[in-house]
DNA sequence: TTATTGATGATAGTAAAACTATTCTTTGTA
DNA sequence: TACAAAGAATAGTTTTACTATCATCAATAA
Protein backbone atom coordinates (compact mmCIF):
# COMPACT_ATOMS: atom_id res chain seq x y z
CA UNK A 1 0.00 0.00 0.00
CA UNK A 2 1.21 3.36 -0.98
CA UNK A 3 -0.04 5.96 1.07
CA UNK A 4 0.24 9.86 0.10
CA UNK A 5 -0.18 9.84 -3.20
CA UNK A 6 -1.20 13.44 -4.87
CA UNK A 7 -2.70 13.53 -7.83
CA UNK A 8 -1.91 17.10 -10.03
CA UNK A 9 -5.84 17.82 -10.62
CA UNK A 10 -6.41 20.77 -13.28
CA UNK A 11 -6.63 24.14 -11.75
CA UNK A 12 -9.59 24.92 -12.58
CA UNK A 13 -11.14 22.10 -10.60
CA UNK A 14 -10.26 24.36 -7.18
CA UNK A 15 -9.76 27.47 -5.88
CA UNK A 16 -7.07 26.37 -3.44
CA UNK A 17 -5.58 22.76 -4.03
CA UNK A 18 -7.46 20.76 -0.95
CA UNK A 19 -4.78 18.31 -1.07
CA UNK A 20 -1.82 20.77 0.21
CA UNK A 21 -3.21 21.47 3.70
CA UNK A 22 -5.18 19.72 6.72
CA UNK A 23 -8.59 21.61 6.26
CA UNK A 24 -8.53 20.88 2.54
CA UNK A 25 -7.84 17.21 3.53
CA UNK A 26 -10.63 17.20 5.81
CA UNK A 27 -12.91 18.92 3.32
CA UNK A 28 -12.51 15.82 0.79
CA UNK A 29 -12.57 13.67 3.23
CA UNK A 30 -16.19 14.74 4.82
CA UNK A 31 -17.99 15.73 1.97
CA UNK A 32 -17.55 12.24 0.27
CA UNK A 33 -18.66 10.67 3.54
CA UNK A 34 -22.00 13.27 3.21
CA UNK A 35 -22.61 13.25 -0.44
CA UNK A 36 -22.91 9.60 -0.27
CA UNK A 37 -25.20 9.67 3.24
CA UNK A 38 -27.06 12.67 1.93
CA UNK A 39 -27.17 13.02 -1.97
CA UNK A 40 -25.69 15.90 -3.76
CA UNK A 41 -29.09 18.11 -3.76
CA UNK A 42 -29.41 17.91 -0.17
CA UNK A 43 -25.66 18.58 0.05
CA UNK A 44 -24.20 22.34 1.10
CA UNK A 45 -21.27 23.84 1.98
CA UNK A 46 -22.87 25.28 5.12
CA UNK A 47 -23.79 20.67 6.51
CA UNK A 48 -20.44 20.27 5.75
CA UNK A 49 -18.47 23.00 7.54
CA UNK A 50 -20.54 22.22 10.75
CA UNK A 51 -19.70 18.59 9.82
CA UNK A 52 -15.63 19.36 9.90
CA UNK A 53 -16.32 22.05 12.30
CA UNK A 54 -15.02 24.30 10.21
CA UNK A 55 -17.12 27.33 8.66
CA UNK A 56 -18.39 27.93 5.41
CA UNK A 57 -16.74 30.94 4.55
CA UNK A 58 -13.47 28.11 5.06
CA UNK A 59 -15.10 25.85 2.57
CA UNK A 60 -15.20 28.50 -0.04
CA UNK A 61 -11.95 29.38 -0.25
CA UNK A 62 -10.90 25.57 -1.49
CA UNK A 63 -13.98 25.17 -3.82
CA UNK A 64 -15.78 27.87 -5.46
CA UNK A 65 -19.63 25.72 -5.15
CA UNK A 66 -20.26 22.09 -4.52
CA UNK A 67 -20.68 21.67 -8.76
CA UNK A 68 -16.88 22.44 -8.75
CA UNK A 69 -15.95 20.29 -5.65
CA UNK A 70 -18.11 17.48 -7.97
CA UNK A 71 -15.84 17.53 -10.53
CA UNK A 72 -13.05 17.82 -8.22
CA UNK A 73 -13.77 14.24 -6.58
CA UNK A 74 -15.01 13.01 -10.36
CA UNK A 75 -11.59 14.19 -11.86
CA UNK A 76 -9.62 13.02 -9.16
CA UNK A 77 -11.88 9.36 -8.90
CA UNK A 78 -10.90 8.69 -12.78
CA UNK A 79 -7.16 9.78 -12.43
CA UNK A 80 -7.11 6.73 -9.84
CA UNK A 81 -8.59 4.18 -11.99
CA UNK A 82 -6.37 4.97 -14.58
CA UNK A 83 -3.41 5.10 -12.12
CA UNK A 84 -4.50 1.75 -10.92
CA UNK A 85 -4.65 0.17 -14.76
CA UNK A 86 -1.58 1.32 -15.66
CA UNK A 87 0.37 -0.90 -12.74
CA UNK A 88 -1.49 -3.88 -13.30
CA UNK A 89 -0.90 -3.78 -16.83
CA UNK A 90 2.86 -2.96 -16.89
CA UNK A 91 3.92 -6.38 -17.36
CA UNK A 92 1.25 -7.65 -19.45
CA UNK A 93 1.67 -8.03 -23.22
CA UNK A 94 -0.89 -10.10 -24.63
CA UNK A 95 -4.13 -7.64 -25.30
CA UNK A 96 -6.62 -9.60 -24.36
CA UNK A 97 -5.52 -9.96 -21.35
CA UNK A 98 -4.34 -6.41 -20.87
CA UNK A 99 -8.19 -5.94 -21.78
CA UNK A 100 -9.43 -7.92 -18.98
CA UNK A 101 -7.15 -5.98 -16.26
CA UNK A 102 -8.58 -2.83 -17.80
CA UNK A 103 -12.20 -4.68 -17.20
CA UNK A 104 -11.32 -5.81 -13.41
CA UNK A 105 -9.74 -2.33 -12.97
CA UNK A 106 -12.52 -0.02 -14.11
CA UNK A 107 -15.38 -2.53 -12.12
CA UNK A 108 -13.70 -3.19 -9.58
CA UNK A 109 -11.36 0.11 -8.42
CA UNK A 110 -13.52 0.23 -5.43
CA UNK A 111 -11.72 -3.03 -3.10
CA UNK A 112 -8.20 -2.16 -3.92
CA UNK A 113 -6.60 -0.90 -0.89
CA UNK A 114 -6.49 2.79 0.19
CA UNK A 115 -4.28 5.11 -1.80
CA UNK A 116 -4.54 8.22 0.72
CA UNK A 117 -5.80 8.68 3.84
CA UNK A 118 -7.94 11.86 3.24
CA UNK A 119 -10.33 9.56 0.39
CA UNK A 120 -12.14 6.90 1.02
CA UNK A 121 -12.16 4.83 -2.42
CA UNK A 122 -14.94 3.35 -1.50
CA UNK A 123 -17.23 5.79 -0.86
CA UNK A 124 -15.95 7.94 -3.73
CA UNK A 125 -17.25 4.92 -6.30
CA UNK A 126 -20.73 4.78 -4.85
CA UNK A 127 -20.33 8.78 -5.56
CA UNK A 128 -19.24 8.59 -8.76
CA UNK A 129 -22.15 5.66 -9.61
CA UNK A 130 -24.95 8.07 -8.32
CA UNK A 131 -23.18 11.95 -9.11
CA UNK A 132 -20.87 11.02 -11.54
CA UNK A 133 -22.90 11.85 -14.46
CA UNK A 134 -23.74 15.37 -13.27
CA UNK A 135 -20.41 16.47 -13.44
CA UNK A 136 -20.40 16.60 -17.28
CA UNK A 137 -24.20 17.33 -17.83
CA UNK A 138 -24.25 20.70 -17.26
CA UNK A 139 -25.38 23.92 -19.26
CA UNK A 140 -21.33 25.14 -19.24
CA UNK A 141 -19.41 21.95 -20.40
CA UNK A 142 -18.36 23.19 -23.75
CA UNK A 143 -16.59 26.20 -21.49
CA UNK A 144 -15.15 24.07 -18.61
CA UNK A 145 -14.53 21.25 -21.35
CA UNK A 146 -12.07 24.16 -22.50
CA UNK A 147 -10.13 24.15 -19.65
CA UNK A 148 -9.52 20.97 -19.74
CA UNK A 149 -11.78 19.85 -17.08
CA UNK A 150 -12.75 16.61 -18.24
CA UNK A 151 -9.44 15.43 -19.46
CA UNK A 152 -8.80 12.90 -16.86
CA UNK A 153 -11.79 11.19 -17.76
CA UNK A 154 -11.00 11.32 -21.67
CA UNK A 155 -7.47 10.43 -21.09
CA UNK A 156 -8.69 6.91 -19.67
CA UNK A 157 -11.25 6.75 -22.42
CA UNK A 158 -8.27 6.91 -24.85
CA UNK A 159 -6.17 4.44 -23.07
CA UNK A 160 -9.11 2.20 -23.07
CA UNK A 161 -10.19 2.77 -26.74
CA UNK A 162 -6.01 2.08 -27.67
CA UNK A 163 -6.55 -1.07 -25.50
CA UNK A 164 -9.29 -2.13 -28.29
CA UNK A 165 -7.63 -1.62 -31.03
CA UNK A 166 -4.33 -3.35 -29.83
CA UNK A 167 -7.15 -6.71 -29.85
CA UNK A 168 -8.78 -5.12 -33.22
CA UNK A 169 -7.17 -2.73 -35.16
CA UNK A 170 -10.26 -2.50 -37.53
CA UNK A 171 -12.56 -1.77 -34.52
CA UNK A 172 -14.34 0.67 -36.25
CA UNK A 173 -16.03 2.22 -33.05
CA UNK A 174 -12.87 2.51 -30.27
CA UNK A 175 -14.03 5.51 -28.57
CA UNK A 176 -17.71 4.44 -28.23
CA UNK A 177 -17.12 1.41 -27.10
CA UNK A 178 -14.64 3.07 -24.75
CA UNK A 179 -16.71 5.47 -23.32
CA UNK A 180 -19.82 2.76 -23.35
CA UNK A 181 -17.38 0.77 -21.21
CA UNK A 182 -17.22 2.98 -18.14
CA UNK A 183 -20.43 4.20 -18.78
CA UNK A 184 -22.80 0.92 -18.71
CA UNK A 185 -20.35 -0.11 -15.89
CA UNK A 186 -21.66 2.10 -13.27
CA UNK A 187 -25.08 2.23 -15.07
CA UNK A 188 -26.02 -1.27 -14.59
CA UNK A 189 -24.66 -1.21 -10.81
CA UNK A 190 -26.56 1.79 -10.44
CA UNK A 191 -30.08 -0.39 -11.75
CA UNK A 192 -29.00 -3.60 -9.90
CA UNK A 193 -29.14 -1.14 -6.81
CA UNK A 194 -32.29 0.48 -7.52
CA UNK A 195 -33.87 -0.21 -11.12
CA UNK A 196 -33.82 -3.82 -11.25
CA UNK A 197 -35.67 -4.12 -14.21
CA UNK A 198 -33.47 -2.54 -15.91
CA UNK A 199 -30.63 -4.98 -15.88
CA UNK A 200 -30.26 -9.07 -15.88
CA UNK A 201 -27.05 -8.46 -13.58
CA UNK A 202 -27.55 -8.86 -9.51
CA UNK A 203 -24.65 -7.28 -7.03
CA UNK A 204 -25.20 -9.51 -4.34
CA UNK A 205 -23.44 -7.58 -1.24
CA UNK A 206 -21.40 -5.41 -3.62
CA UNK A 207 -20.33 -8.64 -5.07
CA UNK A 208 -19.32 -7.65 -8.49
CA UNK A 209 -18.36 -10.67 -10.48
CA UNK A 210 -21.61 -10.94 -12.38
CA UNK A 211 -21.24 -7.08 -13.58
CA UNK A 212 -17.55 -8.41 -15.03
CA UNK A 213 -18.56 -11.18 -16.43
CA UNK A 214 -21.35 -9.34 -18.62
CA UNK A 215 -18.91 -6.39 -19.37
CA UNK A 216 -16.10 -8.84 -20.63
CA UNK A 217 -19.31 -10.90 -22.40
CA UNK A 218 -20.30 -7.65 -24.18
CA UNK A 219 -16.49 -5.90 -24.97
CA UNK A 220 -15.48 -9.45 -26.76
CA UNK A 221 -18.14 -10.02 -28.51
CA UNK A 222 -18.14 -6.78 -29.93
CA UNK A 223 -14.43 -6.64 -31.17
CA UNK A 224 -13.28 -9.79 -31.25
CA UNK B 1 -50.54 13.88 -37.79
CA UNK B 2 -52.83 13.59 -34.99
CA UNK B 3 -52.99 16.01 -32.70
CA UNK B 4 -54.71 16.41 -29.09
CA UNK B 5 -53.37 13.03 -28.01
CA UNK B 6 -53.00 12.66 -24.31
CA UNK B 7 -50.99 10.57 -22.24
CA UNK B 8 -51.92 8.97 -18.71
CA UNK B 9 -49.21 9.81 -16.55
CA UNK B 10 -48.61 8.46 -13.23
CA UNK B 11 -50.37 10.19 -10.80
CA UNK B 12 -47.97 10.82 -8.71
CA UNK B 13 -46.02 13.01 -11.66
CA UNK B 14 -47.59 16.00 -10.62
CA UNK B 15 -50.12 18.13 -8.21
CA UNK B 16 -52.73 18.32 -11.14
CA UNK B 17 -52.55 17.25 -14.45
CA UNK B 18 -51.09 20.09 -16.42
CA UNK B 19 -52.25 18.79 -19.82
CA UNK B 20 -55.79 19.50 -18.74
CA UNK B 21 -55.58 23.48 -18.84
CA UNK B 22 -54.47 25.92 -20.75
CA UNK B 23 -52.22 27.12 -17.67
CA UNK B 24 -51.04 23.47 -17.55
CA UNK B 25 -50.44 23.39 -21.32
CA UNK B 26 -48.73 26.75 -21.71
CA UNK B 27 -46.25 25.19 -18.50
CA UNK B 28 -45.30 22.75 -20.47
CA UNK B 29 -44.84 24.28 -23.56
CA UNK B 30 -42.80 27.07 -21.59
CA UNK B 31 -40.69 25.15 -19.36
CA UNK B 32 -39.65 23.14 -22.46
CA UNK B 33 -38.24 26.11 -24.13
CA UNK B 34 -36.70 27.07 -21.21
CA UNK B 35 -35.35 24.51 -19.80
CA UNK B 36 -33.29 23.85 -23.10
CA UNK B 37 -32.59 27.26 -23.56
CA UNK B 38 -30.83 27.83 -19.52
CA UNK B 39 -30.53 24.50 -18.13
CA UNK B 40 -32.61 22.75 -15.37
CA UNK B 41 -29.55 24.30 -13.19
CA UNK B 42 -30.61 27.45 -14.15
CA UNK B 43 -34.66 27.15 -14.47
CA UNK B 44 -36.85 28.42 -11.61
CA UNK B 45 -40.06 28.39 -11.92
CA UNK B 46 -39.84 32.40 -11.18
CA UNK B 47 -38.37 32.48 -14.71
CA UNK B 48 -41.08 30.54 -15.84
CA UNK B 49 -44.09 32.47 -14.27
CA UNK B 50 -42.49 35.68 -15.81
CA UNK B 51 -42.27 33.40 -19.34
CA UNK B 52 -45.68 32.79 -19.34
CA UNK B 53 -46.95 35.79 -17.50
CA UNK B 54 -48.05 34.19 -14.58
CA UNK B 55 -47.22 33.34 -11.30
CA UNK B 56 -45.01 31.38 -8.63
CA UNK B 57 -48.07 30.25 -6.93
CA UNK B 58 -50.02 29.03 -9.55
CA UNK B 59 -46.70 27.09 -11.23
CA UNK B 60 -46.66 25.65 -7.75
CA UNK B 61 -50.37 24.20 -8.16
CA UNK B 62 -49.33 21.74 -11.13
CA UNK B 63 -45.62 21.03 -9.67
CA UNK B 64 -44.84 20.57 -6.34
CA UNK B 65 -40.84 21.65 -7.43
CA UNK B 66 -38.93 21.38 -10.62
CA UNK B 67 -37.64 17.58 -10.28
CA UNK B 68 -41.11 16.78 -10.27
CA UNK B 69 -41.58 18.44 -13.53
CA UNK B 70 -38.35 16.98 -14.76
CA UNK B 71 -39.93 13.38 -13.78
CA UNK B 72 -43.18 14.67 -15.89
CA UNK B 73 -41.29 15.23 -18.80
CA UNK B 74 -39.21 12.28 -19.57
CA UNK B 75 -42.20 9.97 -18.33
CA UNK B 76 -44.11 11.82 -21.28
CA UNK B 77 -40.67 11.20 -23.85
CA UNK B 78 -40.91 7.77 -22.68
CA UNK B 79 -44.45 7.25 -23.29
CA UNK B 80 -44.13 8.91 -26.80
CA UNK B 81 -41.06 6.81 -27.85
CA UNK B 82 -42.90 3.46 -26.86
CA UNK B 83 -46.39 4.90 -28.69
CA UNK B 84 -44.42 5.26 -31.86
CA UNK B 85 -42.51 2.04 -31.60
CA UNK B 86 -45.93 0.58 -31.49
CA UNK B 87 -47.43 1.97 -34.29
CA UNK B 88 -44.26 1.74 -36.38
CA UNK B 89 -43.94 -2.17 -35.48
CA UNK B 90 -47.68 -2.88 -35.89
CA UNK B 91 -47.60 -4.73 -39.07
CA UNK B 92 -44.13 -5.76 -38.98
CA UNK B 93 -43.66 -9.70 -38.38
CA UNK B 94 -39.44 -9.87 -38.61
CA UNK B 95 -38.36 -9.53 -35.87
CA UNK B 96 -34.87 -8.16 -37.23
CA UNK B 97 -36.66 -5.34 -39.37
CA UNK B 98 -38.88 -4.73 -36.15
CA UNK B 99 -35.44 -4.81 -33.91
CA UNK B 100 -34.24 -1.59 -36.72
CA UNK B 101 -37.44 0.01 -36.40
CA UNK B 102 -37.31 0.13 -32.60
CA UNK B 103 -33.71 1.66 -33.11
CA UNK B 104 -34.68 4.26 -35.43
CA UNK B 105 -37.44 5.19 -33.67
CA UNK B 106 -35.42 5.83 -30.10
CA UNK B 107 -32.72 7.49 -32.17
CA UNK B 108 -34.96 9.67 -34.91
CA UNK B 109 -38.16 10.48 -32.23
CA UNK B 110 -37.11 13.64 -32.62
CA UNK B 111 -37.64 13.87 -36.31
CA UNK B 112 -41.30 12.65 -36.28
CA UNK B 113 -44.28 15.59 -36.84
CA UNK B 114 -45.62 16.69 -33.80
CA UNK B 115 -48.13 14.96 -31.80
CA UNK B 116 -49.37 17.81 -29.83
CA UNK B 117 -49.48 21.35 -29.79
CA UNK B 118 -48.02 22.08 -26.28
CA UNK B 119 -44.96 19.67 -26.80
CA UNK B 120 -42.17 20.83 -28.92
CA UNK B 121 -40.59 16.71 -29.47
CA UNK B 122 -37.73 18.19 -30.60
CA UNK B 123 -36.58 20.49 -28.07
CA UNK B 124 -38.15 17.50 -25.48
CA UNK B 125 -35.35 15.45 -26.86
CA UNK B 126 -32.63 17.76 -26.35
CA UNK B 127 -33.90 17.59 -22.55
CA UNK B 128 -33.77 14.04 -22.27
CA UNK B 129 -30.31 14.13 -23.63
CA UNK B 130 -28.97 17.06 -21.31
CA UNK B 131 -31.01 16.37 -17.99
CA UNK B 132 -32.57 13.05 -18.58
CA UNK B 133 -30.42 10.63 -16.30
CA UNK B 134 -31.00 13.85 -13.68
CA UNK B 135 -34.66 12.16 -12.79
CA UNK B 136 -33.60 8.70 -11.91
CA UNK B 137 -30.42 9.76 -10.18
CA UNK B 138 -31.73 11.12 -7.11
CA UNK B 139 -31.13 10.28 -3.51
CA UNK B 140 -35.20 9.48 -3.39
CA UNK B 141 -35.25 7.17 -6.34
CA UNK B 142 -36.14 4.05 -4.52
CA UNK B 143 -39.05 5.88 -2.99
CA UNK B 144 -40.08 7.50 -6.31
CA UNK B 145 -39.82 4.02 -7.61
CA UNK B 146 -42.40 3.03 -5.60
CA UNK B 147 -44.89 5.12 -6.74
CA UNK B 148 -44.49 3.97 -10.48
CA UNK B 149 -42.58 7.22 -11.68
CA UNK B 150 -40.31 5.09 -13.77
CA UNK B 151 -42.54 2.62 -15.16
CA UNK B 152 -42.79 4.22 -18.49
CA UNK B 153 -39.42 4.07 -18.80
CA UNK B 154 -38.76 0.52 -17.95
CA UNK B 155 -41.88 -0.54 -19.71
CA UNK B 156 -40.01 0.63 -22.57
CA UNK B 157 -37.14 -1.49 -21.76
CA UNK B 158 -38.87 -4.11 -21.46
CA UNK B 159 -40.71 -3.89 -25.47
CA UNK B 160 -36.62 -3.64 -26.63
CA UNK B 161 -35.52 -6.41 -24.08
CA UNK B 162 -38.42 -8.45 -25.65
CA UNK B 163 -37.55 -7.92 -29.01
CA UNK B 164 -34.00 -8.75 -28.41
CA UNK B 165 -35.19 -12.01 -26.97
CA UNK B 166 -37.55 -12.72 -30.42
CA UNK B 167 -34.04 -12.51 -32.38
CA UNK B 168 -31.98 -14.70 -30.21
CA UNK B 169 -34.11 -16.64 -26.80
CA UNK B 170 -30.67 -17.00 -25.53
CA UNK B 171 -28.79 -13.78 -25.17
CA UNK B 172 -28.34 -13.60 -21.70
CA UNK B 173 -28.22 -9.95 -21.22
CA UNK B 174 -31.58 -8.49 -23.13
CA UNK B 175 -32.71 -5.98 -20.34
CA UNK B 176 -28.97 -4.79 -19.48
CA UNK B 177 -28.41 -4.53 -23.58
CA UNK B 178 -31.92 -2.30 -23.64
CA UNK B 179 -31.10 0.33 -21.39
CA UNK B 180 -27.55 0.44 -22.55
CA UNK B 181 -29.16 0.93 -25.95
CA UNK B 182 -31.32 3.65 -24.50
CA UNK B 183 -28.62 5.16 -22.29
CA UNK B 184 -25.69 4.95 -25.03
CA UNK B 185 -28.34 6.58 -27.67
CA UNK B 186 -28.28 9.50 -26.40
CA UNK B 187 -24.80 9.64 -24.70
CA UNK B 188 -23.30 9.41 -28.04
CA UNK B 189 -25.08 12.20 -29.27
CA UNK B 190 -23.98 14.52 -25.74
CA UNK B 191 -20.52 13.28 -26.75
CA UNK B 192 -20.26 14.30 -30.21
CA UNK B 193 -21.83 17.55 -29.57
CA UNK B 194 -20.03 18.34 -26.53
CA UNK B 195 -16.89 15.88 -25.83
CA UNK B 196 -16.22 14.67 -29.53
CA UNK B 197 -13.41 12.47 -28.07
CA UNK B 198 -15.38 10.26 -26.21
CA UNK B 199 -17.09 8.75 -29.79
CA UNK B 200 -16.40 8.35 -33.18
CA UNK B 201 -19.51 9.45 -34.47
CA UNK B 202 -20.37 12.75 -35.67
CA UNK B 203 -23.93 14.44 -35.73
CA UNK B 204 -23.51 16.80 -38.95
CA UNK B 205 -26.44 19.15 -38.56
CA UNK B 206 -28.25 16.77 -36.40
CA UNK B 207 -28.42 14.02 -38.74
CA UNK B 208 -28.20 11.02 -36.38
CA UNK B 209 -27.51 8.56 -39.65
CA UNK B 210 -23.83 7.65 -37.75
CA UNK B 211 -25.46 6.97 -34.55
CA UNK B 212 -27.79 4.39 -35.99
CA UNK B 213 -25.56 3.05 -38.14
CA UNK B 214 -23.37 2.31 -34.90
CA UNK B 215 -26.47 1.53 -32.77
CA UNK B 216 -27.39 -1.30 -35.09
CA UNK B 217 -23.98 -2.89 -35.10
CA UNK B 218 -23.64 -2.82 -31.70
CA UNK B 219 -26.68 -4.42 -31.33
CA UNK B 220 -26.73 -7.20 -34.01
CA UNK B 221 -23.07 -8.57 -33.12
CA UNK B 222 -24.14 -9.17 -29.83
CA UNK B 223 -27.57 -10.47 -30.22
CA UNK B 224 -26.86 -12.54 -33.13
C1' DT C 1 13.45 39.39 18.06
C1' DT C 2 10.16 41.50 15.45
C1' DA C 3 7.50 42.07 11.41
C1' DT C 4 4.99 39.99 7.91
C1' DT C 5 2.21 36.76 5.52
C1' DG C 6 -0.95 33.24 5.05
C1' DA C 7 -4.43 30.24 6.73
C1' DT C 8 -8.39 29.86 9.44
C1' DG C 9 -12.21 31.33 12.46
C1' DA C 10 -15.91 34.35 13.79
C1' DT C 11 -19.41 37.13 12.54
C1' DA C 12 -22.50 39.36 9.68
C1' DG C 13 -24.66 40.31 5.86
C1' DT C 14 -27.15 40.00 0.84
C1' DA C 15 -29.67 38.05 -3.11
C1' DA C 16 -31.96 34.57 -4.93
C1' DA C 17 -34.37 30.12 -4.69
C1' DA C 18 -37.84 27.40 -3.01
C1' DC C 19 -41.53 27.35 -1.25
C1' DT C 20 -46.57 28.62 1.59
C1' DA C 21 -50.66 31.28 2.69
C1' DT C 22 -54.42 34.43 1.90
C1' DT C 23 -57.50 37.00 -0.51
C1' DC C 24 -59.73 38.50 -4.73
C1' DT C 25 -61.58 37.99 -9.43
C1' DT C 26 -63.23 35.56 -13.16
C1' DT C 27 -65.67 31.96 -15.49
C1' DG C 28 -67.99 27.94 -16.43
C1' DT C 29 -71.63 25.03 -14.68
C1' DA C 30 -76.02 23.22 -11.48
C1' DT D 1 -78.69 32.86 -9.15
C1' DA D 2 -75.20 30.80 -6.84
C1' DC D 3 -71.32 28.41 -6.25
C1' DA D 4 -67.25 26.02 -7.08
C1' DA D 5 -62.85 25.87 -9.42
C1' DA D 6 -59.00 28.16 -11.61
C1' DG D 7 -55.98 31.55 -11.60
C1' DA D 8 -53.98 36.26 -10.32
C1' DA D 9 -52.12 39.29 -6.91
C1' DT D 10 -49.76 39.93 -3.01
C1' DA D 11 -47.05 38.97 0.76
C1' DG D 12 -44.78 36.54 3.34
C1' DT D 13 -40.85 32.50 5.39
C1' DT D 14 -36.91 29.54 5.24
C1' DT D 15 -32.92 27.89 3.10
C1' DT D 16 -29.19 28.17 -0.13
C1' DA D 17 -25.47 30.23 -2.06
C1' DC D 18 -22.75 33.10 -1.68
C1' DT D 19 -19.52 37.82 -0.12
C1' DA D 20 -17.15 40.86 3.11
C1' DT D 21 -14.68 42.20 7.13
C1' DC D 22 -11.87 41.62 10.85
C1' DA D 23 -9.50 39.01 14.47
C1' DT D 24 -6.28 35.30 15.65
C1' DC D 25 -2.59 32.23 15.38
C1' DA D 26 1.47 29.99 13.51
C1' DA D 27 5.28 29.86 10.44
C1' DT D 28 8.91 32.27 8.50
C1' DA D 29 11.93 35.99 6.76
C1' DA D 30 14.44 40.24 7.93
Amino acid sequence: MITGIKFKVNDSLYSRDPQDTDLGKRILNSSIILIDEIGLESFTFKKLATKIQSTEASVYRYFDNKHQLLLFLTSWYWQWVQYLISIHTMNVDDPIKRMKIIIKSVINATSENALTEYINENLLHNIIINEGSKAYHTHDVDEENKHGIFSSYKELAEVIAQAILAINADFPYPHSLASNLLEMANNQIYFAKHLPRLTDIKVPKGDLSQLEEMIEYFVFRLIK
